[in-house]
DNA sequence: CGGTAGCTTATTGTATACAAATACCATTCG
DNA sequence: CGAATGGTATTTGTATACAATAAGCTACCG
């Protein structure tokens, strides 16, 4: 990570996720070459990513803006997920490894420890969760499919969701990953793409019942 | 068009589908932009794209290569192909206009018209057919699955997938967009899902079958 | 009072020079 | 003869200056 534009992109990256940078705000290069102490040069290559990751939009005349996103997108971006997950968890079952079959299970003991505790540690539950998810994909063995699911993954609001989860989504999050498990130790593809589906679509909806009615999404607009 | 970094776009996008970059080569920044007459700047913005949409793949110390596709890898693309397309019309069943059915119809007439022909018209059809599937992605209106779809489709083999379809499947292609139209006609999305999971799957069955046991897609290395 | 033309400023696009990193090749030593 | 090492050439990365374009503002005219 020491080049610049490596540098640029993390920073401004970060900058977006932690909301230091607001949805729908415009962004400038200049300004962001600044802040992240380099030239225009790799901060135009760091927003030519983060546009093609959808972090950043760009206007008809080439100006930049955070991403903004509605419900709807938001709603549509976890179903895109939950067919392309599934898609992963079965080819994962035909091609997982009994290493990788291994580590899946560390990490949802990890998980279970996280929550059981007696303060549930969110944090570890959710470094564990997202390695979890990374070994079915590495299992899934698809750069493509890698490609994509990042750019579904990777958002903003979907990256805070797991924050939302009350304990018995936790405990659910945890028995889903176990079942997942059993359907890939019997190699059985549509047993887990099934398993993976529901995974998913039950994190949306724990999202969208603990924000249901609330103006936090859009409250991004100073004008109306 | 009349950026630099566009023109830089087009023009190496072309030599790779026209097959003047051949797949496995190396390719250097100056080198192309001599060939486009611009300056590195723009060639490398263009490579960004070009990177992302997977037409170019960077090894690790960052030197840029022509993507090099195997059958498997072909096979995939396929089939995520086959899985967002499906999605697409199950989301357009739901939402397309009428001025969206109509254009879809007229299309699929050229199509007919093309096909049937004392001499087929190939090139007529492969144009008609993209702007029909175009118009259902727009119906289905997601812009992060037009982005997502453009990747599995834009491939240098995927676009010539359609030239190696006999006067069989180019009927069956024309009648399965009918069937297609039909299913949006009664807004029962998962019946065009349906179609369109088979329409896919057949069109790489087709190209599958034309290239049995052929050197084609490999013949690119030349040490072996 | 509203709108539009033209000027000014802000922002992005491009070229180029130079720095850093990597690959390639030759030479030498075991 | 092979492997390691060093130097040289090639290629990519970065900074910066300048060009082109779009936005915003002001003043003028209808």
């Amino acid at each position: 990570m020491s080049r610049a534009s490596d540098r640029a992109y993390n920073h401004i990256r970060n900058m977006i996720l932690s909301g230091e940078l607001s949805p729908g705000e415009q962004i400038r290069e200049e300004a962001l070459a600044e802040l992240c102490g380099v030239s225009r040069t790799p901060v135009r290559d760091a927003l030519r990513r983060l546009e093609a990751e959808l972090f950043i939009r760009r206007n008809e005349s080439q100006r930049s803006f955070v991403a903004d996103w509605s419900l709807d997108d938001l709603e549509e971006a976890f179903q895109l997920r939950a067919m392309l997950e599934a898609y992963a968890a079965r080819r994962a079952a035909k091609r997982i490894s009994w290493d990788q079959l291994a580590r899946l299970r560390s990490h949802n003991d990890a998980i279970r420890q996280a929550i059981t505790a007696s303060t549930p540690d969110i944090p570890k539950f959710l470094d564990h969760n997202r390695q979890f998810h990374a070994i079915v994909l590495e299992a899934a063995g698809s750069e493509r499919l890698a490609g994509m699911l990042a750019q579904v993954i990777e958002q903003p609001v979907v990256l805070r969701t797991a924050r939302q989860y009350d304990m018995e989504n936790l405990k659910r999050s945890h028995h889903e990953h176990d079942e997942l498990l059993i359907a890939f130790d019997n190699r059985d593809g549509e047993w887990a793409a099934a398993v993976m589906t529901g995974h998913i679509r039950r994190a949306f909806h724990a999202y969208a019942a603990a924000h249901s009615g609330d103006t936090e999404i859009r409250r991004t607009d100073e004008a109306a």
